[in-house]
DNA sequence: ATGAGTGTACTATGACAGTAGTACAGCACA
DNA sequence: TGTGCTGTACTACTGTCATAGTACACTCAT
């Protein structure tokens, strides 16, 4: 197990743990009932503090991702209802990954211009707030009116 | 001008802001020369304080996307080198609207599958990381060899 | 029964984001 | 020459992230 937290990166490292978590689960990459490496275990290899990852696992705990077992350790969630409302699973996970190809395929055109990492986070977090917002206009097409 | 940082996502709002505005400035949305709002303007719009704005577009002067002249107001950087090494502007800005639909496609496929804004989030962000690290295979799946 | 490994629970500390309030300094326009 | 707008610069305070260290409680395999 190697997840990647970006120290630089503003977001803190306990909910970068969490999302990670969460999107190994949603594909499918963790399944149900898997055990996940022990806080200390996954403390030494990020070299991060084991209260960083206890705090990442409660929360998860606390949303219904993940089971924490005292003594036993930490597990996928059975009827794990991940960041959505009720079950999902495998027929969903299945949708997740097979939406894969097309997000690889886009990253790698953004790529292929050039592209920083931050460029391509800010393109795609432009577009997403886009979405979110009414649609049709940008925000700051907004104010030339 | 409509910035809309997310309280939520745990990502410091001045930074939301520094991202959004670079995002407008790379796309062209904020043409080199034009004015942006004043800090005290911005603050009351997000309801936010005008010291997180002021740090943000202190921030941003620092790397060279905005002119701040005092008395007259917050300007785009004549010589926009954003995020980037040397100069883009109009052409690079071309290049970026450009990806727009190609992201803007995917987004809405994503969407109609009942994706979750965060669940969109964390694919995009996951798929990054894979391209960042060796690429070939996922941390999950290095964990099961 | 023992021991290694698991999660749990504290306390303390440092760094920094964000808020709040106030005062000052420069520019532009009538 | 003002008046109103801009950014600048403080100080103080609160909350959170992350670290560090320690101790405890539970579980599982031997």
């Amino acid at each position: 197990m190697l997840f990647k937290p970006n120290p630089s990166s503003g977001v803190p490292i306990y909910l970068q743990l969490m999302e990670q978590i969460k999107h190994a689960v949603e594909t499918g990459a963790l399944a149900a009932g898997e055990q996940l490496p022990g806080i200390r275990k996954v403390a030494e290899d990020l070299v991060i503090n084991p209260n960083t990852v206890a705090k990442a696992y409660r929360e998860l705990e606390h949303e219904g991702v993940i089971e924490l077992r005292q003594g036993a350790g930490a597990f996928v969630a059975e009827r794990a209802r991940g960041a959505r409302g009720q079950q999902q699973n495998e027929a969903r996970a299945e949708q997740l990954r097979g939406m894969l190809p097309a997000v690889r395929n886009l990253l790698a055109k953004l790529e292929a211009l050039g592209l920083t990492e931050e460029e391509m986070r800010r393109l795609f977090e432009g577009e997403l707030t886009r979405l979110r917002e009414g649609a049709g206009e940008t925000a700051v097409q907004r104010k030339k009116r």
